[in-house]
DNA sequence: CATGAAGCGACAACTCATGTCGCTTGGAAA
DNA sequence: TTTCCAAGCGACATGAGTTGTCGCTTCATG
């Protein structure tokens, strides 16, 4: 069949969105090198026929930059099925207070996409799909601090070409901000802030800033120094500041409350988890091998009186002293207040 | 412009993936109701010309049925620029212990997608863009139960439809599995579980189900049966057992030592949050409006004696008396096993 | 075995895309 | 200001590709 319709669906994909742009004579080498063999006049005329029917709009710059206009509904094949629509808007209302807004609104589009395929079934109008999904905030949910959408752009730019950029940083120490040259090594996003790994200036030694705390970045072009024999993945591992899990485990036994027994065998703390009741209690013994973590142990304490760690010993000695110091902690206070 | 080349890219978008079919006259008729004005004839000299090029398939049924192979990246345009990818592959990473495996199955194309795109930039292959991504476990992880593809897609196309299904489901009380009709009334997706608010059989209380312990599920043609005046999002607000923070909100006061002063600088409690150090100590008072949840409590205990709360007075009271307990549980309990 | 719907090959008519050429325009260098 | 050149655009002849029609074949159904 003819290259025509290819060539134009290729054109139509290689147009960026609006802050970019793309001139003819780019458009039709880039076209050329991929196999399409047609005049750059015909490459003209396709991006006039085009911008008829679709959002494409061309700056008047002497070269015509032509761009799709922003904030368009991607058009794509195959077409997302329901289902996935449908899984895809539960992600969207799930990441909204997990991931900085400047973050998630780049990825409006592709959830605007997911409801405009679900608006499109047809349905009564009582019963609208969207008043019909409830996504329920999993514990405390801190704010997630926003990140500034150019700093965004030009680190993900920066990391993504090996390039350094220069930014100024304030450091939670209030101190002064400083400006300086990063040369990125990597992005670590841990609990809905995301971490720029970088080595700054001529220091060769990789340190971590979070991406809400840099302003006014641009990008330079001169490629990023990357210290000898640095693997990121190790980084992240060994860097304690992330407490990576290691790879220890820990055979864990708890005595928990018939509630949550319950829960645990919804969502289990791993594939050998064993739950019994406890004779003459309400309570059950659990049982999981699990990865040792700082995580888990915080996640034990969270529940209080309502869990008590047999295993491993460590940790329930741990226990016993803090919840000692604990209790101590209240009652002396308590003095002081009614004294 | 022709509208030839329109009709091809419809059509290509109107074809579903393959689990899907779609026959040359009802592809027709969905044309003709977009206004193209095409043959029948056209339409399948146009199938055959696509899927000279795409991954498009056509059975060997009688009314020949046309779909997309599995598994296809979509083709899309415009396309999404680098940043969105990476964040997409961010999400993606992000969700893979939050999400039901089968569903985010389902969305693999998605993330693929975003790969592709970030595959495509030049880049020294010594940098792969993907061994500089890091997502870091929050909190720890349970298991995230897993829904049975069907169980997912049933679930969904009756939601979606307003119909009734049939399925077996297996209770959390060990009892028999028992089967039975399922008019659905909402989705509500709470820590990794979805939950299907319906009615079954003929009584008219809205319960809830967990998905992983639905199986064998049978779509049915007669429409869902919603009890009268029912309101989905009110449902989910006062159900007690999905506790949906309500309107409440708390003047909280904590003395929290530097390390965590500085996390709540990072990601805040509220927006009128306050941090000032305690005179004497290298303790940090922390003010905040936020809301009132067992959640927040829980996230506070989780602490340990690393955080006191020193209002509300109801909760500082609950925690001296349940630090008591605990203290008094490991304190026996040690004592049993050292005796 | 009869019937009819669906699929497919052929073909002529014609629409539309293509490469070429030359004129115009606008910005940058002289 | 003038000169120069690349970019953009209109025109046109050519031919490739698309279109509707028709009739034959195939296959499932009664």
């Amino acid at each position: 069949m003819s290259d025509t319709l290819l060539r134009h669906i290729e054109m139509l994909s290689l147009i960026p969105v609006l802050p970019g742009k793309i001139a003819a004579r780019d458009l039709h080498a880039k076209l050329q090198a991929e196999g399409y063999a047609a005049d750059v006049r015909s490459i003209e005329r396709d991006l006039h026929k085009l911008s008829v029917r679709f959002a494409l709009v061309s700056d008047d710059a002497r070269p015509a930059g032509w761009s799709w206009k922003a904030g368009q509904n991607p058009v794509r094949f195959p077409r997302m099925d329901a289902g996935t629509a449908l899984t895809m808007d539960l992600v969207g209302r799930y990441l909204v207070p997990a991931l900085p807004r400047s973050m998630l609104k780049s990825l409006e589009p592709e959830f605007a996409h997911a409801r405009g395929i679900l608006d499109a079934l047809p349905q009564a109008p009582q019963t609208r799909w969207s008043r019909r999904i409830a996504v329920l905030p999993s514990g405390h949910q801190l704010l997630a601090p926003d990140v500034l959408p150019d700093v965004r752009n030009v680190v993900y730019d920066a990391l993504l070409k090996g390039l350094r950029f220069e930014a100024t940083y304030r450091s939670i120490h209030a101190d002064e901000p400083w400006r300086n040259v990063f040369s990125p090594l990597g992005l670590a996003c841990r609990e809905s802030v995301v971490y720029l790994v970088a080595t700054i200036g001529n220091y060769t030694d990789p340190r971590q800033f979070a991406l809400q705390r840099m302003s006014k970045p641009s990008l330079l072009d001169s490629a990023a120094s990357v210290p000898e024999h640095f693997d990121f993945e190790r980084y992240v591992r060994e860097e304690k500041s992330f407490d990576y899990p290691s790879g220890k485990t820990v055979r864990l036994e708890l005595r928990v409350n018939d509630w949550l027994a319950r829960q645990l065998e919804e969502r289990r703390l791993s594939e050998d988890q064993t739950i019994a009741p406890i004779r003459s209690s309400e309570n059950f013994r659990v049982t999981a091998t699990v990865a040792r973590t700082d995580q888990l142990y915080w996640w034990l304490r969270s529940f209080g009186p309502e869990v008590e760690i047999i295993k491993p010993t460590t940790w329930r000695r741990q226990m016993a002293l803090e919840s000692e110091s604990l209790s101590r902690m209240y009652a002396t206070k308590r003095m002081t207040r009614t004294r």
